[in-house]
DNA sequence: TTATTTAACTTTGAAAAACAAAGCACTTTT
DNA sequence: AAAAGTGCTTTGTTTTTCAAAGTTAAATAA
């Protein structure tokens, strides 16, 4: 039998990364605090994990204004939608047997 | 908007705890071994994560033998089979955006 | 104009979790 | 008798998670 974990992606173990993964790939230009309230986290624990997914060239993130204001946003790349996609397609094959 | 990670359960994060699951909601009495093997793990590795589930009372031990050869064989629980299946749902629930 | 608030972080540090390696008790195989 | 397998536990290191506090810069309230 092959190894059913094997093709989920490490990255993706944490839900909180989860979470941001699956608002960023239905929403663009989402803000720090509007993940910050949906997901419910503190400052600190979300900004690690949105770095995390930087690194992995999974998000990225745009510096704007909104008139004067800054404005920072995220948004999904090709290489996360297309890894996050794998991660769910590989999830629902171990999980078909169901 | 509803926290959307708010239902999954914290246990099933470690892909190794969801592979263990899934293979035993659909073979009962696996032996350590087998898991061993189909997951690619260390003992201490696999034994700890195996704890991890029956403290949750997910899962089961059962001693028994085979012949005068001790074997442990592993089982889901129902309350196991049920916050997976919830875990499962709520992971589906999260996704269903796409 | 001074004070407070908000946004988006970074830094720090503690706690928890993951993991590999080695050891162990027992049994079977050679 | 020696080697190997099963199912662990113990030990210790590395990694990850997370909250709290500090930071910079702009906006708004007093």
């Amino acid at each position: 039998m092959k190894n059913p974990i094997a093709d989920l992606n490490k990255i993706f173990d944490s839900r909180i990364r989860l979470g941001v993964m699956s608002i960023l790939i239905v929403n663009d230009n989402i803000s720090f605090n509007d993940l910050k309230q949906m997901l419910e986290l503190t400052d600190g624990n979300l900004a690690s994990h949105l770095n995390t997914l930087e690194q992995a060239e999974f998000i990225q993130v745009h510096k704007g204004f909104i008139g004067r204001k800054t404005s920072t946003t995220y948004a999904i790349t090709a290489l996360g939608k297309q890894s996050f996609k794998a991660h769910l397609d590989a999830l629902e094959k171990m999980i078909k047997k169901l």
